[in-house]
DNA sequence: CTGAGTCTCCCTTTGGCGCG
DNA sequence: CGCGCCAAAGGGAGACTCAG
């Protein structure tokens, strides 16, 4: 087989397996037998010439090549997915400026990938983007001096006269260096996760989160850091000196330095992540912003 | 155009091996 | 022993070829 021979049931097999981190998993999530996902695996891994997936007993992690083609075949899966959805949004074509505010997180990690998308079958809109605060976020939502504000919607509720419609649930894991007392288990408890020193995210209200579950099991978190950076909480986790609690949507297998860090699942409940788009609860929205917000919603399979 | 034969791809089942 | 991946064997479905 050739690299033209490469078929969406490759990509959509290879995803699979990337975001459940097992063959048996990814089967059982698209319906077919792992052995089916082991084959096509093998085959995409011959065709490209390069190693996807480190094999271990209890799963797959995926290689630095692996991680790297996870962005393109989501990309190609993407692309495809516009092209078959382009007559819905034609219904939508519109043109003019959007002023878009989102959040560090929504911003670094969730926003690009569609703001790209979204200018590809609506180029006759202009973007414009504020990164902002929630605070700030809010005030300029309820000021009117944006059109559309995304941000992360599960760490503190929306203030009075505004709604937070969610568009992604993203799970929370622990993050560990490969040689962390904590990654030879295959899930771990908050209790666990207590006896080692936490690196703590600040942003998006993180914190206002962590506290929440932590409260709940009655625990107290041993922290060593509160951070606004997303890569000192990947190098102090890469370096063993710490572990996190961090959303899928924001996790990389590696540091900056080529350190390696892995992710756990937390037997305790963390409640996910989720972005969504914070409106006033009773509003009247320009056309183009009201194209980009369905947009998000049809984009990210949220109810339209 | 149509139907039979053949080929290819992808699937499942089954069994084996490694690891904790 | 349970769980997970891999390999072999065989079957089904669709694509392809070709004669009538």
């Amino acid at each position: 087989m050739a690299i033209q021979d490469i078929s969406t049931r490759h990509l959509r097999y290879f995803l699979a397996a990337a975001e459940t981190g097992q063959f048996s998993l990814a089967a059982h999530a698209v319906h077919v037998s792992q052995t089916a996902i082991t084959n096509a695996i093998a085959t995409l891994e011959s065709m490209l010439g390069v190693k996807l997936f480190d094999r271990h007993p209890h799963g797959v992690t995926l290689t630095a090549e692996g991680h790297h083609f996870v962005q393109h075949a989501q990309h190609v899966l993407n692309a495809l997915n516009d092209a078959v959805r382009a007559p819905a949004f034609r219904t939508y074509d519109v043109s003019g400026e959007i002023r878009i505010a989102a959040s560090y997180t929504v911003m670094g990690y969730f926003l690009p990938q569609y703001l790209a998308r979204f200018q590809r079958t609506h180029p006759g809109v202009r973007l414009k983007l504020l990164e902002l605060h929630r605070t700030e976020l809010e005030e300029a939502v309820k000021n009117g001096d944006v059109d559309v504000a995304i941000a992360v919607t599960s760490n503190v509720a929306p203030s009075k006269g505004l709604m937070g419609e969610t568009l992604v649930r993203s799970r929370r894991q622990l993050w560990t260096a490969s040689d962390h007392p904590l990654c030879s288990a295959s899930e771990v408890s908050l209790k666990e996760i207590a006896h080692y020193p936490l690196i703590q995210i600040m942003v998006d209200d993180a914190g206002e989160s962590a506290k929440r579950y932590w409260e709940k099991r009655g625990l107290e978190p041993n922290l060593l850091l509160e951070t606004e950076s997303m890569e000192a909480v990947r190098t102090f986790v890469g370096l063993g000196l710490g572990v996190a609690i961090l959303s899928d949507l924001v996790f990389r297998p590696w540091t900056l330095d080529g350190r390696k860090i892995e992710a756990r699942p937390i037997t305790d409940v963390v409640p996910p992540m989720e972005i969504g788009i914070v409106r006033k609860t009773s509003r009247l929205q320009a056309p183009a912003a009201e194209a980009f917000a369905r947009f998000l919603k049809l984009a990210c399979g949220a109810a339209a």
